[in-house]
Order: structure tokens, then sequence, then C-alpha cells
DNA sequence: CAAATAGTGTCTGTAAGACATTATTTG
DNA sequence: CAAATAATGTCTTACAGACACTATTTG
């Protein structure tokens, strides 16, 4: 009886075939805003909303690979500056029409790397929303999915270096913390953030300056790694 | 042109369906050490190899009911005292046989609420292997996935109460200080230890003590709150 | 010279880590 | 009383956070 159950258990499993999909955040900073990429849906499920671009994974193709195609096809980037799987969303109603299990990544990249932003075939309009603002219409769960890659993001730029990712090459001290102000949704303290950045010798000066308002010009700096660090 | 190319896009997408399983890594503290559930593989691809346990998810199943039921089925516990998606693993070629994307998830569970171990139809055996010291012949790309587990599981116990989740209800301070221990594989300055476990009001004390040798019998504690909680 | 942002140092409180001795039990 | 583990406090150092003034540029 126990190897009936079994039998039955290895039939079930041979029909049941949920799409796989990959949807890829894509987050920037753009106007003093953190923005994320949003597609405005044609057809229906969810028709006119707002929706996380996003696909079927393709054969032969990684998940990593579908993202940075969904990516590339979005934004015309060639890579993101930083990329990372988020979560895998599986409850079996999520789409009305048919089960389909979806690996979200989430990608960050200066906003001077991307050119115009292109609807897919299946959108009407691209556009950068306001990641903690959201629009009210979004398709399926990407509002809870967009809010949980928010969280993680917020987290990184704490214990992490993450934040090379949405700066230019060079930059000033001032820009590298209007980043965490932004996304951390508070303000920071001049001096100790520069006592912080200092200690951890996240940046080296590049020599120069740049005059960006009728004030006194900033000195510029570059990371001394683009590579995810761990930070404490 | 270009919505040609999105047409045969639409059709590529339309019969790539790779299987989806959920793996499931199931962890405990036994003998002092931590310790991971395997079975060993009854078919090809990978016979006599040892392997995660897992499954295809089930129609109607979400990704987490999939993790619970091979649980369950592996250990006879009725739940996990904790349990969190760990990663979706989506090469191409990571099973030789189909494309298979597996979302693993870890659990955690104090060996005390663990039965008899059994095997599932594909093994022909179940055991609890040293987490930290793997077997050499691990199925598929199961060594990878276990190695990623143990670092998720080493943060979060630096960086969370997660503990709770291997001890039994009541426990000695000791007892506890030595799933750091183990887990971090370093020793702990005790008064350290038991300063910073005070510090966060980790525990309370339930005015008993336990004889555990022949030595002064030890104090038990249990958990202020068994949910994860972010410490700092 | 007004406006705007760049750039800089000290003090205080808290947490982490190093470190040794006494207490209690059993055989 | 020997062996084994339980229980406990102090000192030093490092980091976090609060806080205010001077420097430099443009119009």
């Amino acid at each position: 009886m126990e190897h009936q159950e079994q039998k039955k258990i290895s039939y079930m499993e041979s029909i049941h075939r949920p799409s796989v999909a990959v949807d890829t955040l894509i987050f920037t900073i753009v106007e003093n805003a953190l923005k994320v990429l949003l597609v405005k849906r044609l057809l229906p499920p969810f028709e006119g909303f707002w929706a996380i671009p996003g696909g079927f994974v393709r054969e032969g193709e990684s998940l990593e690979q579908a993202a940075k195609r969904e990516l590339k096809e979005e934004t015309g980037a060639e890579a993101a500056e930083y990329l990372e799987q988020l979560y895998t969303f599986g409850e079996p109603n999520r789409d009305p029409r048919e089960r389909v299990v979806s690996v979200a990544y989430f990608a960050l990249i200066p906003a001077s790397r991307i050119g115009t932003i292109v609807a897919s075939s299946d959108a009407t309009e691209a556009a950068w929303c306001d990641a903690q603002e959201l629009p009210q219409d979004l398709a399926f769960d990407h509002a809870k999915i967009i809010k949980y890659a928010l969280l993680r993001l917020q987290w990184k730029l704490e214990y992490t270096n993450i934040a090379y990712s949405l700066l230019e090459e060079e930059f000033t001290l001032s820009e590298f913390q209007k980043v965490y102000e932004i996304i951390l949704n508070r303000r920071i303290d001049k001096r100790n953030f520069r006592k912080k950045i200092e200690k951890l010798s996240l940046v080296k000066p590049t020599g120069k300056t740049v005059v960006r308002g009728v004030h006194r010009p900033a000195k510029t700096y570059r990371f001394a790694k683009k590579e995810l660090l761990l930070l404490k």
C-alpha cells in the first residue's frame, strides 16, 4: 500500500509542469529618488496595470541569463552593475491563467548607463516609478515583490558596499551619502558618514574636483573595489 | 522585424517547461555536530550517491507546502521549528536527464522532535551526515547547495535569534553556547556570551536546574520569543 | 557679500573582547 | 578530595552618534 501511494505520487509528478518565469526588478536613482522600472500590461490579466518586467525562461538559458536578457531588452544596458537572485514566488494562484513559478532578480544600475527605456511586446509603455511610493494598480503579487526587494536593498546598503552599483565611476562624498539617504529614507550626519567611509577604505580620491553649483567645489572619488564586500 | 523576433520568442516560451522541484535541507544538532539529512539514491543518475531529499511540486501545492511535505515524509516531524527558502538553482544542465529548476529550502529542528528517519521511495537509506564534513559522493550540485545553506545558517546565527529552532524547550546556557560553537566552528568565551544573551533579553529563567554530570547543576532557561528576530 | 554646499574634530556612551576564580555536585 | 562544569565582573578598545564652525565658489 505504501508502494501504491508512491506510484500515484510519481504519476502526479510527471504531469504537473508549472511555467517558470524570471522577473527582473531594475533599480536606479534618478532625480533624488529610488526608481524601479515597470511596464504597463497590454493584455489581460491585469490589462493596463503596472508590472515588473519579466518573461519565461528559455531552453538552455540559465535563470541569471534570463534576468540579464530581460534587463537588456528593457533598458538597452549591456549589463547591470549588480544583479542578484531575490526570491522565488510560487503560490499556485498568483497568476489567474495558469501556474507560474517566478524567480525574481534585482538589478542595480547607475542612471547614466541606461539609454531610452523600451516597452516589451506585451506592454504599452515602460516607466521609472518611485520605488517607495508605488502606483496603486500593480499586477499580480508585484507590490509584495517590490516591497521585499526594497527591504533587501536597504539591508545590503547598510551591511555591504553595494552602493558602488548605483553611483557613477567618479562621484563626490555628498552624492555617495545621498544614495544612503534616499534608499534608507532618513538623514545622515555628514561627519559621521565620512568618518565611516574613511575607516572602511571604501573609496580613493581621484585628485580632481567638480563644481556642482554656486558653492565650494567638491573632491571626487572612485570606489576602491567594485565587487560586493560584506562589511564588519 | 522587431515584431517577428518577438513572435518567435513567444513561440519558444510556450514550449519550454522545466520541471520544478523543491529540495529541503533539514538540519539538526546531534552528538555535538551539525547534521544534515541526506538520502542515498536508488536510481540513476547518481545511483548510490547521497542527495538532499526533494521532489517535484504538485498541482495546487505552494513551494513552501512542498518543502513541509518533504520534511514530514523524511523525518516524521509534523513541522520544522524554522523553515525558509534558501535559493533557486536553475542551471540548464544540473540534472542530466532533463531541465529541473530546484527551489531549495532549509529547515531547522531540534533532534528530540525527530522520530526514525525514513528513506523515500527513490532512496535506499536516509542518514544524518555531518554538515561540515560532507561525504564525497554527493549527487547533482548538492555539495554546492549544502555549503551555501551552511553559510546562510552561520550568518543567521550571528545576526538573529534563530538558535531557538535547534534547542529544546528548556536548555542550559552551556547548551545554548554549544550551538554557536558547533555551527560557527570556534570557541566562544563563556562570560562574554552570557553578557550578550543577557543584554538582548533572549531568554528567561525557568527557575529549575538540571544535573548534567558529576559537577555543579545548571539553571535552565526558555526562549523569550520563538520567532525570528533580527538583532542589533 | 549673500547663498549654497564642502569640509573638518571632539566628546560621550555602548558594545566587544580578553581574562581568572569560586561554587557545586558526584564518586 | 578529585574531577568536572556552572557561575560571575573588570578593564581596555573600537565604533556609533550627537553636535558647529570655517572654506570656497558664483552671481
